[in-house]
DNA sequence: CGGGATCCTACCGGATACTG
DNA sequence: CAGTATCCGGTAGGATCCCG
């Protein structure tokens, strides 16, 4: 059923753009490049989600290998975001991203 | 009534997702740094597409400017697509993209 | 606090047929 | 050849409410 991704075989740009499809991957992931974040500061810090947005990208990136959850056992829950490897190596992305956004999209 | 974007103010990041956002815009981008092409030269090459998304992401690459539309006058319909600088600017982004996609989603 | 379970809607993207 | 015009389904994404 889930073979749809298949078709976009060979190439690995879009196979990137999957990973970073999500409306909020890149905020989250943004975010997450500056400093490891319980659940409710990140939705705090990033304007405009909303708790189910967050879950669901949340647990997206993390089947992606890209977002690491840690659980404490303790009372009051807490649990915390942080980058994985593969998450940090998205740095370079990221900053051609902004570089080229800021060349050209300088409103 | 075409507010929602002011919303994405300040990150760049997020405002360059969003140029690239859908789901042909890379592929056709991708095609397009090789070399200029007709438009079903483009369908031909970029697999599964069809027409209507391929003029539609056409249309919308067109009007962010990365993307030049180029009209022959003859007889059989000749029209030519290139990137612009802007376009041929996203480079770095996709080489980024495409590293990372090599390193880390290797299947 | 950190989510799960629901409900709902817009609109993204696909398939086709048609036109200058 | 290079599109336009329709029709249509799935789902990404949003708004709550609730629970351990």
């Amino acid at each position: 059923m889930n073979e749809k991704k298949s078709k976009f075989t060979d190439c690995p740009i879009t196979r990137t753009a999957e990973v970073l499809g999500g409306k909020w991957s890149l905020p989250i992931i943004f975010a997450l490049m500056k400093e490891t974040s319980r659940f409710k500061e990140l939705e705090r810090k990033i304007e405009g989600i909303n708790t189910r947005m967050l879950v669901k990208e949340l647990k997206q990136l993390e089947e992606n290998g890209i977002v690491l959850r840690k659980v404490y056992a303790e009372v009051p829950p807490k649990v915390e975001y942080s980058l994985t490897e593969k998450g940090k190596a998205l740095k370079s992305v990221l900053v051609e991203m902004k570089n080229w956004g800021n060349q050209f999209l300088t409103v």
